[in-house]
RNA sequence: GCCGGUGUAGCUCAGCGGUAGAGCAGCCGAUUCGUAAUCGGCAUGUCGCCGGUUCGAAUCCGGCCUCCGGCUCCA
């Protein structure tokens, strides 16, 4: 009756309980569950003849989520204790840490929760043990009706003939759960509450609302407090806080949710990207195009938009015609490709524009500069041969790629998504699409997933998700490829046969939207943008009056470089000049006394560190190669 | 859209039935200053909006809106 036990680098065979065994060799508290022959398993156990038995603890993915969903559980058993009416629903670890979900006439308040804490508090100093047990079908039915536990009756329902039904109990709390959990409530030693929301029963917004409590929990409560403090961290970088502090953006009551504003400083920061990606589109062999904001319902009729986009879009009459605001740049685009006669010399033709769409989401959806009703997608589309079609996105790809390294991101997912199950074309061009998006990945040499069905139903498309703030992921660079708009528009070339050819179209974003781009920058950089893209890059800080005139000085032999800088004129301190640059992030200050006055030269400090003091001419230099470079580290160019 | 929370000066917040306050920012004055907050004075408001209760509402009640946490959605 002997098994192999592996933790870390060492391999034992033992015999008997697995917990007991664990005890002996002082690893209680430390292993919080195992993987017997590669299936995840509790530790009160015996494990058979001849087993593997891998020990997981903190450090494994599996031993977190054991850890968190035991700590879910204490949060289900607190509640039923002080709400013994609540009807459960499900109740799983997550990335960071776990949430159970909760249904209820009243909501839970801010009281509750505390109380609730204090309660698994209680579970856990009771170190009651969790014992797993399983049971036919119909008496697990009889269990959960004998509980009131619809919802779970729910879940019941649909596990599989065959699979085993196992519930959980400790004390007098017992839960339809698959598993596997600590073997004591005890060994959660730190944890936190940290706030209900709503969410639907099974993620269907036909269904009931549950109220779901979020919480998370962590071995020590050193690890505890660090999560917490960097969750507060997190907060203060948030875009939509420190955006408008910055004067990056901003959003009026008065106009309306979701619809943004740049003030100088944005402003400027949206047109420095601009400027740069524009230069970028022209040598890639884009064509520029213009279109407007507004056209006909018959256009958006034709396109598709109308049904299937409709309850998104924004509508008016004049002169009892009907309009819309668009939503999307490609029937605009469309409209200029059949304006004349292409040939197959024309192709790939590739049609770009910094279009403002404007999409009437849903008011509970709108979230800063990352989810807007009115935004500018860098966005072209792509006419092209199906031969030219791989050349083509692996060109957009490069681009994408080039682009994202240019601004410092790094933190970003691949996702390619493939035939959905209701979809236009034929199987072939749909195979060779799929495969050209493939390969164009692999021969950037970039990991991506697949998301199997999840293409739109007029192609497939890679989609490049950017990590914004607290684990959120934002779509931004996307390539799409269309069968379904060409044959709408009748779209055609002449081919070199003399036939008429229908061409395939790209729909390619490279940013996404400068809106939601700037927002993930901003949380990126903390504010604290690399000195190309700076509004202000310096900021000229006289000691007295009697330098201000050098100051000027200064400044405009910045501005002869194009380098943006600006003079304090405050009557303050130098310290508190100083603090107000910092805080304002600006990457470079110069302070000019009377020995830099004297000596032609400035003296220039970062938000961390003086870096002494250096001729005009030569700071000037330095901060023109940096911003040539589009150099990312902050820190100052002391540090080349 | 749904569930919950929230809204007072430009910002951060106090006041929670008797008619609006602090700090910072702003303005005025003094100070002319060397690497993260100089001192003094002044002014600051449809207390989110609409309606109701009350002798009296920022405060209590109802509706609407914004924003926040989620869910759903995201061609």
């Amino acid at each position: 009756m002997s098994w192999k036990m592996i933790y870390k680098d060492n391999v034992w065979q033992k015999e008997g309980n697995l917990l007991e065994v664990i005890k002996k060799e002082g690893l209680g508290g430390i292993i919080l569950g195992a993987k017997i022959d590669g299936k995840l398993s509790d530790l009160n156990i015996v494990p058979k003849d001849g087993s593997i038995v891998e020990l997981l603890d903190w450090s494994t993915p599996e031993g977190r989520d054991i850890y968190r969903h035991t700590s879910a559980h204490i949060l289900a058993h607190a509640v039923k204790e002080l709400f013994p009416e609540v009807k459960l629903g499900i109740g799983p670890a997550i990335e960071d840490g776990f949430y159970y979900d909760f249904y209820r006439n009243e909501p839970f308040t801010q009281e509750d929760l505390l109380r609730i804490e204090n309660k698994m508090r209680e579970i856990i100093s009771q170190n009651l043990s969790i014992e797993r047990f399983e049971l036919p079908r119909e008496e697990a039915l009889e269990l959960l009706k004998e509980l009131k536990e619809e919802f779970k009756i729910e879940l019941l329902d649909e596990i599989p003939e065959g699979e085993k039904i196992s519930f959980y109990r400790q004390g007098n709390f017992i839960d339809l759960c698959r598993g596997p959990h600590l073997p004591f409530t005890g060994m959660v030693r730190a944890f936190k509450l940290i706030n209900v929301s709503g969410a639907y029963w099974r993620g269907n917004e036909k269904n009931p609302m549950f109220q779901r409590i979020y919480g998370t929990s962590f071995l020590t409560q050193e690890e505890l407090d660090k999560y917490l403090e960097e969750r507060e961290e997190a907060q203060r970088r948030d875009h939509r806080k420190l955006g408008k502090e910055l004067g990056i953006f901003d959003t009026f009551e008065e106009a309306g949710p979701g619809l943004i504003f740049y003030p100088p400083k944005g402003a400027m920061l949206r047109l420095l990207i601009e400027d740069f990606e524009r230069r970028e589109h022209l040598k890639r062999g884009y064509l520029p195009v213009i279109t407007p904001h507004l056209m006909q319902a018959e256009l958006w009729k034709r396109s598709g938009h109308w049904d299937n986009y409709r309850e998104n879009m924004f509508f008016l009459e004049v002169e009892d015609k009907a309009y819309a605001v668009k939503p999307m740049n490609c029937p605009g685009h469309i409209l200029i490709y059949k304006s004349t006669i292409r040939s197959y010399r024309d192709l790939p033709l590739r049609f770009f524009e910094m279009g403002t769409v404007y999409r009437y989401e849903r008011s509970g959806v709108l979230y800063g500069l990352e989810r807007a009703r009115g935004f500018t997608q860098d966005d072209a589309h792509i006419f092209c041969t199906q031969e030219q079609l791989e050349e083509e996105i692996k060109n957009v790809l490069d681009f994408v790629f080039y682009m994202l390294r240019s601004f410092g991101l790094k933190d970003y997912i691949i996702t390619l998504s493939t035939k959905p199950e209701k979809y236009i074309g034929s199987d072939e061009i749909w195979e060779k699409a799929t495969l050209a998006l493939r390969n164009a990945l692999e021969s950037v040499g970039v990991e991506y997933q697949i998301a199997e069905g999840e293409g739109a139903f007029y192609g497939p498309k890679i989609d490049v998700g950017l990590k914004g703030l607290l684990g959120k992921v934002w779509q931004g660079p996307t390539i799409q490829v269309d069968f379904n708009l060409p044959e709408r528009f009748d779209l055609t070339y002449d081919a070199p046969d003399g036939t008429k050819k229908r061409p395939v179209m790209i729909h390619r974003a490279i940013l996404g939207s400068y809106e939601r781009f700037i927002g993930i920058l901003i949380e990126h950089y903390g504010g604290r943008f690399p000195l190309w893209i700076a509004p202000i890059q310096v900021r000229i800080l006289p000691i007295a009056d009697r330098h201000v005139e050098y100051a000027y000085y200064v400044l405009r032999s910045l501005e002869e470089k194009d380098i943006r800088g600006e003079i304090d004129l405050d009557q303050a301190k130098l310290n508190y000049k100083i603090r107000k640059a910092i805080s304002e992030k600006i990457p470079y200050i110069f302070i000019v006394g009377d020995k830099e006055k004297e000596e032609g030269k400035v003296s220039v400090r970062t938000h961390t560190r003086d870096l002494g003091m250096f001729n005009l001419e030569d700071v000037i230099g330095k901060l023109m190669k940096e911003i040539r470079d589009k150099k990312l580290f902050d820190g100052g160019f002391e540090d080349d």
